[in-house]
DNA sequence: TCTTTTTTGGAACGATAATTCCAATTAAGT
DNA sequence: ACTTAATTGGAATTATCGTTCCAAAAAAGA
């Protein structure tokens, strides 16, 4: 057999996500990724096909650590208050952190290619989905373990929490100050109190 | 003199804003809006001086616009529980009714061009100001009527509702359930009652 | 009607887009 | 060392981008 490995598929397919996540898919060039993955033109050609199905690889890639990234996080903490709070906490922190600021790449996504992709809406959906149900499930669970007490329907909770989780990824990229979004979280999330 | 005038420039502008807000800066190409807008290709660069400069006064078109009708909205209702509802559910409602899902200009925006565009950022930063300074106004307003009582800081307040009309309006470009999203809105509301 | 000056349609421009193609290179199996 | 087939750099292609330019058309004042 001939030649055998090329570059490590996994890690430039993160560098391309880090990319699109960075500047969008339509600001995203084809030369932008040759430059930035290392990678030559053909054979990102070859092995990912086309910009088009090097986004979605990418875009998928975020979805699912962002999942998985969410249900083991929440995992970590038994009370649903300080799981939540850590949980803004943490997306705050980020969102300070990144010099970048990347914001949420579902979210930007949603913005600049809704509508017009359908195939993207019904991921989207899915997304909002599965989120919320990570969220439900550790309400229940919460409340199971009468950690609080609510008269309110844990699934509009869900919902609600969903919502601002969003609201935080946009606005993260015009504020900068972390006591500030804190401030903001600690709002929304009082009526666990 | 020669030649008096030519097309309504103020109306064509809003044509302008209506594709830019559709599909965003990058997306909308010259010929999208010569098409469009019905106007010639030399007149559009001479009535507005390019794509960047008709996107900035789109874009400001749009701001005005927003600004001004949040505060009339909300003058309108004495309540303040009631005029958050209102402008929340007027919301949703517009998201509903638009078979383009267009969502948020000033989000849709702000996730496309920040970072990287600096003077933008100013202005969205002026942008959050503003609004949350309208919520704040009219919370304090109603707390010095006795509508509602709280504990916690009315900047705050303004702040997370702030938040979650970006929130909601990210949301809206997948969800089409009015009925969810007032849910959702009824949820964050609560802290009022 | 004839000038005057702006608007107008569309060609032209240089830059860059996404994609394809190919000759040269490379490295594993024989 | 030779064969073999994938990888590679970069040229080529086709399309579209934002912008400029110009000759023809248009309309108001003379």
């Amino acid at each position: 057999m001939p030649r055998a490995k090329k570059f490590d598929e996994q890690e430039i397919l993160e560098k391309a996500m880090s990319l699109f996540w960075e500047k969008g898919y339509s600001a995203t060039s084809i030369q932008d990724l040759v430059t930035h993955l290392g990678v030559n033109r053909a054979s990102l050609y070859d092995t990912y096909g086309g910009k088009d199905a090097l986004f979605k690889k990418s875009f998928e890639l975020y979805r699912r650590k962002n999942i998985q990234g969410m249900k083991t996080f929440l995992n970590e903490y038994t009370d649903v208050r300080t799981g939540f709070h850590a949980l803004f906490d943490k997306a705050i922190d980020e969102s300070v952190q990144d010099k970048h600021r990347k914001g949420c790449f579902v979210v930007n996504t949603t913005t600049e290619l809704i509508p017009g992709d359908g195939e993207l809406l019904l991921l989207l959906a899915e997304n909002k989905k599965t989120i919320e149900g990570i969220f439900y499930d550790y309400l229940k669970k919460g409340e199971a373990k009468n950690q609080f007490s609510t008269d309110k329907d844990l699934r509009s909770i869900a919902s609600m929490l969903f919502t601002l989780y969003n609201g935080l990824k946009v606005i993260s990229k015009v504020e900068t100050s972390r006591e500030n979004m804190a401030r903001t979280v600690l709002i929304a999330l009082s009526f666990l109190d």
